[in-house]
DNA sequence: ACCCTGTCTTGAACCATTCCAGTCTGGTGT
DNA sequence: ACACCAGACTGGAATGGTTCAAGACAGGGT
């Protein structure tokens, strides 16, 4: 996979090839569930200097042409990725924040067929999953599922 | 259906009975999915003053004690409700960010075990469906699913 | 009735994110 | 090649929801 073809997707989606757009979308290319501050390191490693904004502007771009997706966890900052498009959700550790992809057992949205959402129109269904990731489950003794603030929608069955 | 029968929810908790507490917990029944400025503005209009701290501690507390429930919808400050323990989740519209209850299709989470959670310990799974709710469709003229930000997990059946 | 723990008040800080005005530059047309 | 201009970047300041800190106060067990 050559790096160079980064400036042919931004082509594509008719936005303006320049350094800090290519240096985000590679950075995050390489370091999947970033969030604006880790980018804003990265960038500039690589650049020398870019403003914190300029990360900002360069994102929503990017989100809004489709090419990076955000992902906000209640309570965490923003995360972006470039996997787009695919349904696939996310797992969320509760302690260090870590994000992993998990693709949904059943494939694609069979549950995500709201039953009677009071008039609304659903376009989408965002899926985030919570738990611990492996290291902070060892980290931090006793915790299981027992121990969740909430028992939460898993623990319940259908009755 | 009593309203003094709220303090015994309190008891039952474990918390103690204080008119912030009392006046925040019957509020909420009232208007579910209320976020915190607007139970402030419910609470003074029942006590006369309270601080924004003091709601935002009795949330806290009420949560915590799992009497209430904490609702985020990405680039929308909290919401609460009373309504917890049963496996429902949510729509938003995402025009004026109402929130409407949404039971799963399925009854329970059978989409929810998680395929491949990257050795995560998942302990709750959270849904929430994006779209426009009644009024806010009819408002901004040529809104329906094709004009969505992204197209999004439902416009993406299985192969 | 007393005391202690936990709750409310006031005030300020926090953080991710956005807004603003100005300067610079990519990329299109001449 | 050159010039132009919409659109990007810079720096600085502001926003808004939420949380922290220190002190005054009060619920409720003893």
């Amino acid at each position: 996979m050559h790096l160079s073809e980064t400036p042919m997707k931004l082509r594509a989606a008719q936005l303006r090839v320049t350094a800090p757009r290519v240096a985000v979308l590679e950075e995050l290319t390489s370091r999947p569930h970033a969030d604006a501050d880790d980018l804003v390191v990265a960038v500039r490693e690589r650049l020398g200097s870019v403003s914190v904004q300029a990360v900002y502007d360069v994102l929503r771009a990017l989100t809004a042409a489709g090419l990076v997706r955000r992902i906000e966890p209640a309570g965490h900052p923003a995360r972006y990725e470039t996997r787009t498009g695919d349904n696939h959700h996310h797992v969320v550790c509760r302690s260090c924040g870590a994000v992993g992809d998990v693709d949904c057992a059943v494939g694609a949205a069979p549950c995500l067929q709201a039953d009677d959402p009071d008039g609304f129109t659903i376009d989408e269904a965002e899926v985030i999953y919570w738990g611990y990731c492996t290291e902070c489950r060892d980290d931090v003794p006793g915790i299981d599922r027992s121990t969740a603030p909430q028992p939460g929608s898993l623990s319940e069955p259908a009755p």
